[in-house]
DNA sequence: GTAAAATTTTACCATTTGGTAAATACACGA
DNA sequence: TCGTGTATTTACCAAATGGTAAAATTTTAC
């Protein structure tokens, strides 16, 4: 009897878990939580309501457990930017990878943005305990470099927020790019290469 | 007796219906279309629900409002840019003016953004007619300036997209910039001067 | 001051919402 | 194949939702 579960879930159990957060993924990135509903969710998922509260607690313990389980994933990027390695290749790397997912992983981009655009009211102690130890972390890192000389002198705070904001704008604007570039265009190829372009022109040591 | 009234409004009416449209603006700001409620709005502008449907057709006449009100405050800035000004410094000011924007209107950021991250579900005609053929006539624009050897070679679409990403996470992200930077700094100065160095070195002629 | 028009309130209503209780169907190891 | 725990369905519920009708009040024009 799942809910609160301790015990190891059957392979019902793991299918329907996973099938449930998949259709809330859907649902609650489109509406936001309070747009959400579990009628929707349960549709979706090709469940009844009742047997979504069989797996979980309610509505909350969906939207809280897509929401931890994404952090890790969302975080990982940076995480894997390498103090020890080449500046300019650690950070265009990083705008490579957060561009890739921003792009394969849109509706966990807008999951995020979304719980953010309302002010984080779920995730606010997510973002003091796992994300802000990192950035801070990492802004070191990027200061030093600048400081080295390694990189042009920069603001590492507002460089990783124009990171984000650039690359996740193509999964969470989306409906925008798509009006304004053309139904057809496939904004991937271009983007990569404006960001490369504009990243690297930001590091480059002025002569 | 208005709602889907021809004559000039009164007094009252003019007042009423900046009272609510202002409510409005806070709540569905801050949930989304379908997060938001009447009730809400209607407890924020101090009046009652039925004396709110007195002034609009219903929710979605409220919400449509707001995003056509809003579409020409929000193109302003672009409109702004002059063809026959000096490139670099039309873009860095367009830089500029966004940034203000996003910091003096961040619920209007904010109303705009939920409604992209949905899908523009009410407001895709409006990107349609409204948006893409400035959007489009500034691109030349700027692409002119970058065939002419005026700033570097770069892709307008792009290079907008960047400017829109980067100004407007300072509204719609606020909660998680003021967790990164802590509650009491002030992200503006930083900010703005972080913006003109990154566009400045993108707009920048290689030698 | 008074009548007409504009505004606001009161009292509703049908539907949708998140959630529950209990009965039923199913899986699976003995 | 049988019994036991697992999974699912059926039938609900109270609260909230968007919206309406009509009465009551206030404003405005004369």
């Amino acid at each position: 009897m799942p809910d609160g579960d301790q015990k190891k879930p059957s392979r019902i159990q793991t299918r329907n878990r996973l099938v449930i957060l998949d259709a809330a993924l859907n649902v609650f990135s489109q509406h936001g939580y309070r747009g959400a509903t579990l009628d929707q969710i349960a549709s979706e998922a090709g469940l009844s309501k009742p047997n979504i509260l069989y797996y979980f607690q309610g509505k909350e313990d969906i939207h809280l457990t897509l929401l931890s389980q994404l952090m890790e994933t969302w975080l990982d990027p940076l995480v894997e930017l390498d103090p020890e390695g080449d500046p300019q290749t650690e950070i265009l790397d990083y705008v490579q990878r957060k561009l890739d997912m921003a792009l394969d992983l849109p509706r966990e981009s807008r999951l995020f943005a979304g719980e953010i655009l309302q002010g984080a009211p779920r995730m606010g102690p997510h973002l003091e305990s796992d994300l802000k130890p990192l950035f801070d972390q990492k802004c070191e890192v990027i200061a030093g470099w600048s400081a080295a000389g390694k990189i042009a002198p920069i603001n590492p705070q507002h460089l990783i927020f124009s990171i984000w904001a650039t690359t996740q704008h193509y999964a969470d604007f989306a409906a925008q790019v798509t009006v304004l570039l053309g139904a057809d265009t496939d904004p991937y190829q271009t983007a990569s290469e404006h960001l490369r372009l504009m990243f690297s022109a930001v590091l480059r040591i002025k002569n």
